[in-house]
DNA sequence: TTTAGCAATTTTGTATACAAAAATAAACAT
DNA sequence: ATGTTTATTTTTGTATACAAAATTGCTAAA
């Protein structure tokens, strides 16, 4: 059963709680949501259900083909690969624009996120410094101060998150990985708009490298 | 009343239909969407128009609040110039992949557009101008090879498709654009990668400054 | 054993019904 | 006339009902 809190709607309760799941990678790919199920699952009609799916699917979490419902929509290596190297572009320019556009203390406030990161390295806590990462980005998406562009770049994380959360098994990459925040911040905190472009956009690219080698 | 072709669904017709009326500036920002207003017109229930208007919800054409019904999105000057800022960058992106990417027949091909184009203009026909425009736009998108990409400049252009129709009601304006097409083609087609980003961004700059203009 | 065809079942799509919140109108006081 | 409170109407959100397509399972033929 799901609650929802005033002035909000079943619907999109529902819609947040799947789009989590679905990030979490609880639904294996092409696995089918069925209505039925999930209103039962969830302790509703279907109508809310149905209207939840609908929104996931032009968000582009889930694919539905009229008559035959929605499926977590499959992401093959191909399309992955593809998905990461314009989310490499997109958060290259969020993160010049952001070294050209925040204020000198937001530009210092990043530093917090290296020191999370940091903290979460030394306990060797991949799930937290996942969820770092994912704040600095978010943050950096922000500080470029264009939602048309924050927009953008979340629309293409959609695909790549439930693959990230993986990448920092691996005790180098969350080395390497913090190390490359460390630069870039750097890059920002100077106002150096094109080394910031660089380095987010190698970023990306070695992450993303890195995930999809583990798809073998 | 609306039909609707085999393997599809009410819903789905209704929204493509309703998409089409609102980039087309059909309705007013901030004018309301009644569900039993639109219900009586396309002839149905309440159900599929609900469906589709959630749609256009996280498409971004449409913003919904709980129990207070949707309105056509209001795209204020600022939030415009945000998307124009962004759709510069993405298409110049996608200008300098088309360049790296699109084979020697497909670059050729780009030509076709700039004849069409040059018809409307000696026609001074600014409606046919305006759609070869979205068309060549749309290929180069395409011809950069990344289904990703093409996604978020589509999504980018949601926001300022509805104003980009009044632009070449200028002469001037047409003129302008399409020489500067033309430039954009022959980069291009030499695979000049960093010019084509240029112009692309350049010719969209330029495009932009003429819609904030107008709208004073 | 496999495959083709058909009936039964399930699932989706749409319409309708009803409850609850919001908008509107009416009555009243200032 | 203006503003405020209350009653009425309208609109949205959710549940349920029903029709139609898709899936499943069965039977029988190759």
């Amino acid at each position: 059963m799901i609650t929802v809190d005033a002035g909000d709607t079943l619907a999109s309760a529902i819609r947040r709680r799947l789009a989590d799941r679905i990030f979490n990678g609880e639904f294996p790919p092409k696995s089918k949501l069925d209505e039925k199920e999930l209103a039962a699952q969830f302790g509703v009609s279907r109508t809310p259900i149905r209207e939840a799916l609908r929104q996931l699917d032009t968000a582009g979490l889930v694919e539905i083909r009229p008559r035959r419902g929605a499926i977590i929509v499959p992401v093959d290596k191909e399309r992955l690969g593809y998905a990461f190297e314009a989310a490499a572009e997109l958060e290259a320019l969020a993160a010049s624009w952001a070294a050209a556009r925040a204020t000198l203390i937001e530009r210092k406030e990043l530093e917090k996120f290296h020191l999370e990161g940091a903290q979460a390295f030394e306990q060797n806590d991949p799930e937290r410094f996942a969820a770092v990462n994912r704040h600095f980005h978010d943050r950096i998406s922000e500080l470029a101060r264009n939602p048309s562009l924050a927009e953008a770049v979340s629309a293409v994380r959609v695909q790549t998150a439930p693959f990230q959360k993986a990448q920092f098994t691996h005790y180098e990459n969350m080395e390497a990985s913090q190390k490359e925040h460390e630069q870039i911040i750097d890059a920002i905190s100077f106002q150096d708009t094109e080394t910031a472009r660089r380095l987010m956009k190698e970023h990306i690219i070695r992450a993303s490298l890195w995930v999809l080698e583990e798809m073998d």
